[in-house]
DNA sequence: TTGATATATCGCAACCTCACGATATATACT
DNA sequence: AGTATATATCGTGAGGTTGCGATATATCAA
């Protein structure tokens, strides 16, 4: 075994693990994607993913959850953003590798 | 929405959310860490992540399914090594987070 | 207040993932 | 051949995830 082990702590690894699983969908890379360009409503979010509201709803909340967005209410409409500055970089990762 | 749509396809976020979801075990994550230092055989990982080896076994051959790794026989010890370019990059992302 | 719009949440069935014990295979040694 | 070692695979049950219809809430407008 390495000499210099690799020492992210199990906690670290853990966290890692659940933030992954929360990109690991296709919709919800989709809606990162966009908000990464800027912040928007529910209902434009969903439209440009070609799917019912409530389902886009579902998604957001999950990253609202686990903090990688947050929403903010305007009106009747729910506008959310980027929360985690780290979505930027591993996003970047991502599009690299697979556009 | 964006005046320059992001682009990634359908099929692009398909592949990257599979490999996500791969990605996203916390035991696997300790896995690649160690593989990204040296090629190690299933007993000498299992060991380091105090585990059965035939556990350390499936997670790594999910691994190989699905082409982040590669196995190579030698004698009665199967070793394994990255097989695809970009996990270290994405590994380092994912370190520069949560360590 | 009533009705329309925008979003959120619930309950459920189908499906996926995990750890684990049991079993199978492949290689080396005698 | 027979035995031990190293790894791989199988079957299973517990628990998580997804999409969806139904329902709930919140905001605005008449």
């Amino acid at each position: 075994m390495p000499t210099t082990p690799t020492t992210t702590s199990p906690d670290g690894l853990a966290q890692a693990a659940e933030c992954l699983r929360t990109l690991a969908h296709p919709l919800r890379l989709r809606l990162l994607q966009l908000l990464l360009q800027d912040d928007y409503p529910v209902g434009a979010l969903a439209e440009a993913c070609n799917i019912p509201s409530h389902i886009a709803s579902e998604h957001l909340g999950k990253m609202r959850d686990r903090r990688l967005l947050r929403a903010e209410r305007r009106g009747r409409q729910t506008f959310y953003k980027i929360s985690d500055p780290y979505l930027k970089s591993i996003m970047d990762c991502i599009e690299k590798r697979f556009d």
